[in-house]
DNA sequence: TATCGTTATGCTCATTCTTAGTATAATCAG
DNA sequence: CTGATTATACTAAGAATGAGCATAACGATA
């Protein structure tokens, strides 16, 4: 059932990594060249496990302790087939969580918002203007632009499950099924080279960063996945300095999830839930009331693997 | 950043399967060898993607359409190194779920009840004396017997996350991580090989069918993807036939569950979502009354998926 | 120094969701 | 005809959620 495999089926395995940190109140993702790249490198005979391979060469890269490590996901990569005698790639991508941040400020490998790459998720400020005056405009063309009634009927549901009507039902865990629509409408290049080329006539081309191959791509899983999970373990604490007030945690979360957070509410559950511990110190960075600091108490992620957290996710806007 | 790869970082690549049906209540899964094994089959080159060529020799060994395929997990399988000469083998896991069963009674390839492999995850019937009675007991001496007191806190807390008291606190979800204890407690073998060496004096093996290479680990993330999913995405409906009753789905989702739910508020929350639209006919399968058939509406999967499903799983019980 | 803007924090209230039933209907076995 | 069995409608209590009011404690500034 499992035939001796041939030579040809040999293939090089490739690690990826989303590495995320948060600094002042921006999610950021660790890039190469001038953005262009996720960071990756090579699964070699001298890792005993994946996961050792990704942990080893970046924390080598970064010179940082990674504070969380989760597989993402595993594909052929079509964009780079075997061709010219090469082997074909096998990419595996991981999602990885870090407390602080390599040099600020250096060009290769930068820290870069991933708002950047995904301008239209970023739904703190109330809903994205990007996507009501630029995006629903332009995908309702492209659902118009069928013959077809049965497949327009199921583009237009498309648009609406995923984007809601612009203001409302805007769910921030379909990142990657958002992306995949603007793709597939050709309102976003799938690579940098691709975006070379000439844009169609009538076809305003969505903000964005672009990056090689289908890097854009693994971060929007990255991100998805990072989105979905805060709702029920809280990861997030692996981005947070040791003490925080509660409305620095509150932004970080902001930071990830793409929008704006119930205050009274998301401190409630906060310590309903036992997540922290006040230090017993305040601070009076900010202006107004000095904030309690508050320490993650560490024991509550085994006491809670049965719950999980529950965040106040201000329900679809 | 990524140098040439090597010669020798050249890997195979194993693709295997958790095929799950489900007849007669019991949630199945397919096995080779005499229930040793998971089918698996390699990846080749005429492939364009990997899920294609899970679907293309799985399709060609059940000679039935998967319904549903998902990504498990990947890795590289310690049990299997890179020695005499072989090549390193990375292994790629899918779920796969159908609707309908090979050839019952078949030897090779065959259907067995996921039970078989976890006897102490089924709860259908209200808590499993196995845990209670076998499980706990044993769990508890293992975490005597360490001297270290940090060490035995820790191993206390695992236990009462993972297990409960063995009739309260019982998450389905955690099957994987019980599975991890009771491995590390020394309670079940890794591997069928490992079960034919000598049982340490004193522990009792915990019944439940061991499999060749990690492939019941394999098993055991695969069931937990899926007890996962049923409560945010109605795929269960790939299991079921084309038309069914509310206490048949019900049933089938208690099969992948592990455990009993309130009727009532089943059939309240299946239909508030609009997931089934009756048929107009009824059936008299049963003893009583005769019940009204459903069918699914596939439309829903699209239009919910910003919700999701939620099942009244009888919260821990 | 009094006021204002700002942030922190305690508390309430209406609404919705859940859980756990009770009650009644419709069939079959005997 | 009776009791066992399954289907289905409905309800009451409690918990969780979403929204907001009210008050506290600070710095800046008039």
């Amino acid at each position: 059932m499992t035939p001796p495999p041939a030579i040809s089926d040999a293939v090089t395995i490739e690690l990826n990594a989303v590495l995320v940190a948060l600094t002042e109140n921006q999610p950021l993702v660790l890039t190469l060249e001038d953005g262009a790249l996720l960071p990756s490198g090579p699964f070699a005979t001298e890792h005993p496990t994946l996961q050792s391979g990704v942990r080893a060469w970046v924390e080598r890269q970064t010179r940082h302790p990674l504070g969380y490590v989760e597989q993402l996901y595993t594909f052929a990569d079509r964009n780079r087939p075997a061709s010219d005698g090469q082997r074909r790639v096998v990419s595996i991508s991981y999602l990885g969580l870090t407390r602080e941040r390599l040099s600020a400020g250096a060009r290769d490998p930068e820290w870069r918002s991933w708002y950047r790459y995904f301008p239209w998720e970023d739904w703190r400020a109330g809903p994205s203007p990007l996507v009501a005056q630029t995006i629903l405009p332009q995908l309702s063309t492209w659902a118009d632009a069928t013959v077809d009634a049965a497949k327009q009927r199921e583009r237009r549901q498309r648009i609406d499950v995923n984007f809601g009507d612009g203001v409302e039902n805007w769910n921030e865990d379909l990142i990657l099924q958002r992306y995949e629509l603007l793709y597939e409408a050709g309102l976003v290049p799938e690579t940098l080279e691709e975006r070379n080329r000439a844009t169609p006539p009538g076809i305003e081309p969505v903000p964005g960063m672009p990056m090689r191959h289908d890097h854009r791509r693994i971060l929007a899983t990255g991100i998805a996945r990072l989105r979905a999970k805060i709702k029920y373990r809280p990861v997030f604490f692996e981005l947070m300095p040791p003490e925080f007030t509660l409305l620095q945690l509150q932004r970080a979360v902001e930071a990830l999830a793409g929008r704006p957070m119930h205050k009274q509410n998301f401190r409630r559950l906060i310590d309903q839930q036992g997540l922290v511990e006040p230090t017993g110190a305040l601070t009076s960075e900010t202006r107004g009331r000095p904030a309690k600091l508050f320490r993650f108490r560490r024991e509550v992620v085994l006491e809670r693997a049965v719950q999980g957290t529950k965040l106040p996710l201000s329900r679809p806007i």
